[in-house]
Order: structure tokens, then sequence, then C-alpha cells
DNA sequence: GTTCCTGCAAAAGCTTTGCAGAAGA
DNA sequence: TCTTCTGCAAAGCTTTTGCAGGAAC
């Protein structure tokens, strides 16, 4: 699935957090659903595998994992957190009709600020809104 | 106060909207406080002056001041829409050891991403976080 | 008189917290 | 045994909704 187990645990050990059976499988979900699932998406999908599974398990999962920077939250629409497992850099499009996000690539360096001069920027976050291509066909264009 | 009240009218008329006390003081508030409020700040700040005012009303103006394209809301972090009446294209920067959000100006034409040729794209945003130079400066950079 | 606006109270939705039992080293 | 993890229930917060009274035209 193209991720590094080895850092994580790596990372996880660093911390004295073990990636338990349901911590895992939190990040397999995240790992083979590239939709950016809501807390709530992951936690019915897993239920099914895993039927004790609590919702307060998915929480702690995605804050312990977002805490060793294996999962980003994104935030591009209020009272809808999303989790996305793939921290390369990109920018989220978020059709307005259909609710899909979308991933793009961006060239974050060359979006350098002068205005930010002395500042330490630690995370890039960039959110574009609209219609998604297949919306648009939908509606006669 | 660099605000075109003329147009905001004009666009709420269309929609058989009125620009009322209560409305007036939301964008007055914004126009004067570009700390990128939440909706509870404005609420209490203006209580002072209007007692009678309640939250609904707040909510209730911020939302039509959107949907007329006055007033922006900022998702940057989950749990916390901030609003902005400075429509024009900046960046935000949120500093995470103060919490205070600072503009940025940004060339978002330059932002251009060929892996959106066929989206509609309405709005952009892109919020950095990190230590802003006041913070570092006192942890001792 | 008709329409829109306000604001109280209640509801809704998402997330966090407290705690007891289970699992793991 | 000791620590950490899990999951239920309850609480906490922000935001929305229903509705009755009030204001404006």
């Amino acid at each position: 699935m193209g991720l590094s187990f080895d850092k994580l645990k790596k990372e996880l050990s660093k911390r004295n957090i073990a990636l338990s059976h349901q911590r895992l499988k939190v990040l397999e979900y995240l790992a083979d659903n590239r939709c950016h699932p809501t807390a709530d998406q992951i936690y019915v999908a897993l239920k099914r595998q895993i039927p004790t599974l609590s919702k307060t398990t998915v929480y702690n999962t995605l804050k312990i994992l977002g805490e060793a920077g294996m999962v980003k939250a994104i935030t591009i629409e209020d009272n809808e957190t999303r989790y996305d497992i793939d921290c390369k850099d990109h920018g989220h499009f978020k059709c307005e009709s259909c609710g899909t996000i979308y991933d793009f690539s961006i060239d974050l360096d060359s979006m350098k600020s002068g205005d930010l001069n002395g500042f330490k920027i630690r995370d890039k976050d960039v959110y574009f809104k609209g219609i998604c291509p297949s919306c648009l066909s939908l509606t006669g264009s």
C-alpha cells in the first residue's frame, strides 16, 4: 500500500504507543480508501469487520496517527473533518455539487510569500471549491 | 472602512434582504476587527451594544452576508469557524502557539494546476500553520 | 396586512471526557 | 502485575431549526 509501516512503528514506539488491531485497521482503511473519509465513515465501514469497535477508538486512533504524522486532518468545510493518509504536498478540491474531494498536485514551494518572513511554517493547506467536470456535464455544462 | 455598502445593499436587495440594525452592526464589527473572529466573539462583543441580540441572529447574519459574497468563512481549524470581511485573495497563517491568524498576500493565479482542467473553480483557500515571529522570540528562537 | 426579521428554547451533530473492564507485555 | 487500550455512556460545543412575537413597508 505504499506506506512505510516501519517508519510508523518507529514513530509510535518513540511515544510508547502500540499499533493495535483497531489502529492498524483504521490505517489500512485510509490507505485503501483515498476518498478522504470522515471519522464516521471509517467507523461505519470498520464496524462490519470489528463489531465491537467504538467511535471513541476511531477518534482516538485518528488523533494518535495524526500526532505521529501519518494522517492528516482536512478541514475544507466546517462540521466535516476528513482524513487523508497521503502526506505529500497536494491540494484538495471539493465539488460543491456532489461533495467529492479530489486531490491535485501543486508546487507549494512556489507559493512563498514575502509577508511570512520570520514565520516558521509547519503545514500548508490548499483548498479549492467549485464544480467538478462530472457535475458540470450533468447540468448541460 | 473601505467597504462598498452600495454594492452590499444592491446585492441584498436583489435577494429581498434588508440591511437591518443587527446586520449592519455585524458587518461593522467585521470591518473594524480584522482579527478573524468567531461567531461567538462577534456575539459577545455586540451583546454589549445590543443587549437583546441573540446568537441565532449572528449566525443568520453571517450566513446571509456570506451568501451575498461580503463575508467569507475561514475553516482553518475544525470546530472553529472564523469570519473575514476582506474578500480579496490572500492566505491565512495560523500560529499554533498563540492562535493568532495572520493574513498574507499570495498570487492565487500562479497556483493553477493542470490536474484541474475541466473543473469550475469558485473559491480558493490557502491555509498555513506554524509559529509566528512573536512566539518564536519568546521561546528563544 | 403581508412579509421579513429577531430571538428564545430546543434539537441536532460532531467530538471529547470519565471510567471500568479487557488486553497485552 | 502494571501499563495501555478499548468502548460505553455522558458531557461539551458549535451550529441549526421551530416557532411566536415584533418590526418594517
